[in-house]
DNA sequence: TGTACATCAGTGAACGCGCGTTCACTGATGTAC
DNA sequence: TGTACATCAGTGAACGCGCGTTCACTGATGTAC
């Protein structure tokens, strides 16, 4: 894998080569005018092309080139977060839930236009292909595995309050999706875990957030760890729900 | 307060009266093509003006067009908020918060794209005038409420672990938004709260858990009503953040 | 109550601009023999 | 190694369209005396 590597021809090569710069352009692009103002003339320009009409030699339209993007982001965002917890892998389950957590965010908080396409209002008329969703699922996998792990460490259901019957009905294909081993409550802590982790992500990202904290990323640090607490997926017992008055 | 109240002359109730139906034709127009195609010309047509130049004398352009729209959509979540919550008002306080949270799913669900307008990616080139922040803040202060109705019931920090203080001076801002007799860890509970809502409206509203449940309903109460336990809203004590291994 | 004037609502033409996509084309790069 | 042909990259004109905003204007509604 050298860093010249991809296409066996020059012509190949080179076309490899545009690709990669139009969905740059693109991405500059999406900064300043947004998702819907994504103009193939525009690209076209900043890439040196003479003609809008050159581009669909790379891509068959625009909506294409918008796939690619969002294709493009999943698989960023999950390397960022590969990428981190990777660093900590053999530490543990909580320093890795806070390296991807800081992973994504990092990568978010530097993309946010991207992290935009993939977590914010849906572009109208533009119907998502078949394709984004294996790139989509980079980041819970990762936590998936998280779940695991600690299911294997003898973490289970046992520690907790498990879900009502009528929740576990209500959720069936999420608990379809996961590991059959791994206990449904288990399942439902990574969920609101991932939750939580987009909730607080879109709201820094899309600047609900600005001027709260004096100091971002040690709140987020403190909100991430103590979800993880609270939810149970740090060892602790967690009560269960009900409320006193 | 009678339906047809505003407005001492027929000219000024006329003035009020299309000032909404504009802003309707313009909420009509978001769902079919977004913040950023939202056309001068296509909502003077959909309210039967001839020309899109007579807009002007109720909005001085586009901009000020969607900041009513923004400013409208604060406006109505909040409203959906605080007529569930005083439906249930002298219930326990996680009764309210839920009331609160299905109040806001509800507005959420049945308006995506106004949500979209307040939750989704900021719209390139437009900036938010002050006049936003106050009809932004009302779900906000709302929860604001339940958290001092919970101080005033003895449910203080003595229950939590104390956040740390590098973790208090990080949100030293959030701190000073909130009463001054509110303990700083059920500021940062509510704050936290917040954010899981946020994560989970976003998630359903933007897709992200389409097919994932057969009963969503069932499942987003569930979620939040575990996610107001385990944040120690509900009177359980919260084990203090440490990891076992 | 009646008149003169000011204010306001809405019109339609115009400005200057940008858009995605198609199509027939030129010239360069690659392939088969 | 050299030639004939196929494939591909990029061009530029054209199609048909829509955009926000301005401006001078007409006619209706409101106000002051």
């Amino acid at each position: 894998m050298t860093t010249t590597s991809p296409g066996r021809t020059p012509r190949e090569r080179a076309r490899a080569e545009l690709t990669r710069e139009i969905k740059d352009a693109a991405r500059r692009q999406l900064a300043h005018h947004g998702a819907a103002g994504l103009s193939m003339r525009a690209i076209a320009n900043d890439v040196g092309l003479l003609s809008a009409s050159a581009l669909y030699r790379y891509f068959p339209g625009r909506d294409a080139l918008l796939t690619a993007l969002i294709v493009d982001g999943y698989a960023a965002m999950g390397e960022a977060a590969e990428a981190a917890e990777a660093l900590v892998h053999t530490k543990t389950v909580m320093a890795r839930w806070l390296a991807i957590c800081h992973g994504v965010r990092a990568w978010s908080l530097a993309n946010p236009h991207e992290y935009g396409l993939i977590f914010g209002s849906p572009i109208p008329g533009y119907v998502a292909p078949g394709d984004t969703v294996a790139s989509a699922a980079r980041v819970p996998v990762l936590l998936t595995a998280l779940l695991e792990d600690l299911a294997a460490i003898g973490f289970d259901a046992r520690n907790h309050g498990a879900p009502p019957a009528a929740v576990r009905r209500a959720m069936r294909p999420v608990l379809a999706l996961a590991p059959s081993d791994l206990p449904s409550d288990l399942v439902i802590a990574g969920f609101m875990a991932w939750t939580y982790l987009v909730g607080a992500l879109s709201l820094e990202v899309f600047g609900h957030r600005d001027a709260m904290h004096d100091d971002a990323t040690a709140y987020f640090d403190y909100e991430m760890r103590r979800i993880a607490t609270n939810l149970g997926l740090a060892g602790q017992p967690v009560p269960t729900p009900n409320t006193r008055r």
